[in-house]
DNA sequence: CTTGACCTGTGTCTAAGACACAGATGTAAG
DNA sequence: CTTACATCTGTGTCTTAGACACAGGTCAAG
């Protein structure tokens, strides 16, 4: 099999099996007669690892952790069922940032839904933005040249 | 004022003032006898913006063109009304991937919960996640090299 | 043989800073 | 004044997970 056709067969692009094949998570054997790479039936199941543990999220690291010590004859599943933890604590981590953000957002909207436009003033640029973090700005800004 | 001071005066790092100056967002005035980088008042003022518009997550590239249009005398406001429209759609859009992602990995854990660690087979590396996707592979994996 | 469509490997690019590092500065002690 | 040492500075490089560009190779039709 052939870059494109091992994309093709598990459903990713061949620009993501090349960057796999890049950093070493599978190794094609090379042609000798036009030097492309060519890819057979373990490494296609390896592939099919990977994507999945992407799917999870898994960081290319994480899954060349698990595939090494995989490769050593070694159970990866503790290691896999870390990861899946840590993984969890990172996603609420962005889902309650994400969460703050969305309210943020709704917030900027609905309060600027009936302020006027105004031009940039010599030191305002839009004060739609500059009005919302209020904050005490100490008086050190005077000895600068 | 010098990066640093500028930079505990607004509460962020030297290294984000440092890059802001580097791409020009904010030009500083060289100091002739040593070279380094002085900060004026206005700069201050503009670097505030920038963090406050970075807070509400606007990528550098569109607060450049929320500065340009300033620097040109013309209104941001309704470009910066825009942004934070489209900057909310795609935080819903982030929103429910990390949710849907929060369950992928939540169905994991409670499915793997009672599941025992194998070594790795020759054709599994890990049979967490491979049972995980379970799909029809069509036959067309024999013909290869 | 030639044309054109598709494929291949390699090199470069991305966002928003973080980090490393050599050299400059400032200051306290001697 | 000189030394020592901590802090600061600008510049260059690194990070993710691929996407994209591009010159050259391959393949089938004509």
């Amino acid at each position: 099999m052939r870059v494109t056709e091992l994309a093709n067969a598990l459903n990713t692009t061949p620009d993501t099996v090349r960057y796999y094949t890049r950093i070493g998570l599978i190794k094609p054997i090379k042609s000798p007669e036009n030097g492309y790479k060519s890819y057979g039936q373990m490494v296609q199941q390896r592939l099919k690892f990977i994507l999945s543990a992407r799917q999870l999220d898994f960081s290319v690291d994480e899954i060349r952790d698990i595939l090494t010590e995989s490769d050593k004859g070694h159970t990866a599943c503790p290691l896999v069922r870390e990861i899946v933890e840590h993984r969890l604590a990172e996603t609420e981590k962005q889902f309650q940032s994400a969460l703050l953000l969305r309210k943020k957002l709704k917030n900027a909207i609905s309060d600027w839904q009936n302020k006027p436009d105004k031009a940039p003033t010599g030191h305002m640029i839009c004060h739609l933005i500059e009005g919302e973090t209020i904050e005490g700005n100490d008086s050190q800004g005077d000895k600068n040249e």
